[in-house]
DNA sequence: TGTATATTTAGACAAATGTCTAAATACTTT
DNA sequence: AAAGTATTTAGACATTTGTCTAAATATACA
């Protein structure tokens, strides 16, 4: 729960899952969309990972990354404790 | 938004919200059940009111915290863009 | 008016965070 | 094997963050 609202407290990061949730891409397209540095990504990415907010696989010299989004259900339901009154109608 | 994440981004912050949710607190009361200084919960307060993700209103020398849920449905919306393919069945 | 209680403000400090450049690792191609 | 491409690791550095103590503010009570 932790490491997951701390993956999600950067803009950048969400910025990420957002492109990401249109498809898979690699380290270095996702470092291309930002005004930041490779390695500044790729610890982004390490931070997503640690989240398991998203995977990554090998594909030859390239890292393709996904989202995942079943820990995305964690924080959902975390937050939904706080409208269980009238929400139910 | 991103003064939402930063406010979610720490335990004694969120503890504090599942508190609220049960009820009205004062400053103190809620202080009280942290291993935390009266100042560091007040600056917590402040962040979760930043945020607004409470309100505060003073009654005599206490001031009594509530929850905001309005603004969790902000988070809510972010992140279900996240499962809109086959959660619908 | 003076003292006690409730809370915040101010300022300091260590730890965490986001960023960078330089170097290392891994794969591909020639 | 050497050179190029993709990505990460390592280390440095400034900023932000969570915490503390001491002091300030505001209300209540005697």
């Amino acid at each position: 729960m932790n490491i997951l609202f701390k993956a999600l407290n950067d803009r950048t990061r969400r910025e990420i899952l957002e492109m990401l949730k249109e498809g898979d891409l690699t380290a270095g397209d996702i470092a291309d969309k930002f005004n930041i540095s490779k390695p500044s990504i790729s610890h982004h990415l390490d931070l997503l990972r640690q989240a398991n907010l998203v995977t990554s696989s090998k594909q030859g010299q390239f890292i393709y990354y996904s989202i995942n989004t079943t820990v995305i259900d964690e924080i959902l339901t975390w937050l939904l404790q706080f409208n269980n009154h009238s929400k139910t109608k």
